[in-house]
RNA sequence: GCCCCGUUCGUCCAGUGGCCUAGGACGCUGGCCUUUCACGCCGGUAACACGGGUUCGAAUCCCGUACGGGGUACCA
């Protein structure tokens, strides 16, 4: 399914024969976000359109921060999406030899020196000379010797620029005066993520490093550590636009509503999710935007990534959402649905549920929800004992200002009393034609339907009744009418 | 402050010098269907930030301005 001068394919050449090997690098901070699940799923799709590895690297490098937990939080939520990884889960902080040993060949070769220097006695240096606040390299010279609290900092060229073609955004150039020589290991001998991420992104054979748009300013450092260690030539970077808010700002865990978890709950297919995802900076050349994932990894290329930042459009999810759903056979409907079906505040005794009605009825619940988590809703008058509350405007419109209800129920009541209610045909039948009948007889238009639904289910909307009735069976039907008639008598 | 990046309907995506009186989708909205609510179908709404160039011709190229965002940590 490899399409014939795809746009992926021209990238391929650009890295020789190798294949592509991406990797998703998340810090573990307690949850799996929006945004991280969206760079996952460019790495992913990226590497399936390439057939090359996507690999998963989990960013401890502050080991004291990372247990199971935090890191199972992000691990549950890409297995639920199905973005499956080749290699990892790879930890960072389990490679701490290796980033040492590149800081301290990096200060023995000269390229990196010690700093003993505090946040203040820099700024009041800064200060002192009269330069903008920050780092201005004052301790090249000092021959500050290693020891607790120290820091290693990276020589940055005094002269010089970096470029480099980013696949997305394309030219980035960047002055190396406007690098101030930062901190690769800090005073308690642990490496930072710059040097750690070079050194395993080297390790690893890392050719394209896909991710979002906050970590672009890093580059110019990073490829500075990459030609300091003599690594040959960098990755190729790829920087994807952010996902922002309504105010058009970064997606925060503070006041954003982005753990990936939550929509889990919330029913929301993983399907759906990942086509919603990949619509988000980027758009299928045909412009269907609802397809099957092998069509959109067909499709997709990173030079087709659009740069501006985009708004996550919780409605625009929601049909995505509600179009899978309707896709879905009723049977794994009912079974994607069972965990609301089944759950504690299902809205009817446990013990009720019949899924042999769900599935019976699941075509009529899927094409009037949008998340799984609204479809107990359409069937709850059917798992429940007695109807207990009515909708009051639904009564009053049906009931009391529907015309001549108290008969239409009577006459149901009277005409049904019979029926063994399997034939759901002869059930609308005897319904609506009890409505005709009484619309000629009184000459004004009487609705049959309306009362008796608000009779059996005890609202004025929802599912078609003939079915369902089959289901609630002929006790329970003439039960609630008779409810619902002497209601309107007392 | 300094550095980097961005700017097409309310939102997402398309458009890479003429096919654009700018297209699709979501949303909103009018109608049809329907003895419920939906679904479905038909229609409407609404945008190239601004100013200069370049060009026979610019949403598309260049410059500037404005606005927005990101970064600027011994966080990743």
């Amino acid at each position: 399914m490899r399409l014939a001068g795809g746009g992926g394919v021209a990238m391929d050449n650009l890295r020789g024969v190798t294949s592509p090997r991406v990797r998703f690098a998340p810090a573990p901070t307690g949850f799996l976000h929006v945004g991280s699940a969206r760079s996952a799923l460019f790495n992913c799709l990226f590497a399936r359109h390439t057939g090359g590895e996507f690999i998963l690297r989990v960013e401890d490098t502050d080991a004291a921060k990372t247990t199971e937990e935090y890191v199972e939080a992000i691990l549950e939520p890409l297995r639920w999406l199905g973005l499956d990884w080749d290699e990892g889960p790879l930890f960072q902080s389990e490679r701490r030899e290796a980033h040492t040993a590149a800081v301290e060949r990096l200060v023995a070769e000269g390229r990196a020196y010690f700093c003993d220097l505090s946040r203040e006695e820099i700024e009041q240096r800064a200060t002192e000379a009269g330069l903008p606040a920050g780092y201005h390299g004052w301790s090249r010279d000092r021959g500050v010797a290693d020891g607790p609290g120290v820091v290693v900092r990276f020589r940055v060229p005094d002269e010089g620029t970096t470029v480099f073609e980013d696949v997305v955004r394309g030219r980035v150039e960047v002055a190396h005066d406007t690098i101030e020589d930062f901190v690769i290991r800090r005073g308690d001998g642990s490496p930072v993520f710059l040097i750690a991420n070079v050194v395993d992104d080297h390790d690893m054979g890392i050719t394209h490093v896909i991710r979002g748009e906050d970590l672009l300013n890093t580059v110019p450092k990073v490829k500075l550590l990459w030609d300091a260690l003599g690594y040959g030539a960098s990755p190729v970077y790829a920087h994807l636009p952010l996902l922002v808010n309504e105010a058009r700002k970064k997606l925060s865990k503070r006041r954003d509503d982005v753990a990936l978890g939550d929509y889990m709950v919330r029913g929301y297919l993983p399907d759906a999710m990942v086509n919603a995802l990949a619509l988000l900076g980027w758009g299928p050349p045909d412009g269907v935007e609802i397809r099957p994932i092998e069509e959109i990894i067909e499709l997709f290329s990173l030079e087709a990534v659009n740069k501006s930042p985009a708004f996550f459009d919780s409605k625009k999810l929601d049909h995505i959402n509600a179009e899978y759903i309707k896709a879905m056979t009723p049977m794994a409907f009912v079974e994607a649905a069972a965990p609301w079906f089944t759950a504690a505040d299902a809205p009817w005794p446990a013990e009720n549920y019949d899924p042999v009605v769900a599935l019976a009825l699941a075509e009529e619940v899927q094409q009037r929800i949008s998340t799984l988590a609204e479809a107990p809703a359409w069937l709850d008058w059917l798992f429940v004992d007695s109807i207990d509350e009515y909708d009051e405007s639904s009564w009053k419109k049906a009931i009391i200002k529907g015309r001549a209800a108290g008969r239409v129920l009577d006459e149901i009541a009277a005409a049904l009393a019979d029926d063994d209610f399997t034939d759901r045909d002869r059930l609308e039948a005897t319904v609506m034609g009890i409505g005709t009948a009484l619309s000629e007889e009184l000459g004004v238009r009487v609705m049959s339907q309306a009362p008796l639904r608000v009779a059996l289910t005890g609202r004025g909307a929802g599912i078609p009744l003939w079915e369902a009735m089959t289901h609630l069976g002929r006790e329970r039907c003439l039960a609630r009418i008779a409810a619902a008639r002497a209601r309107i008598d007392g």
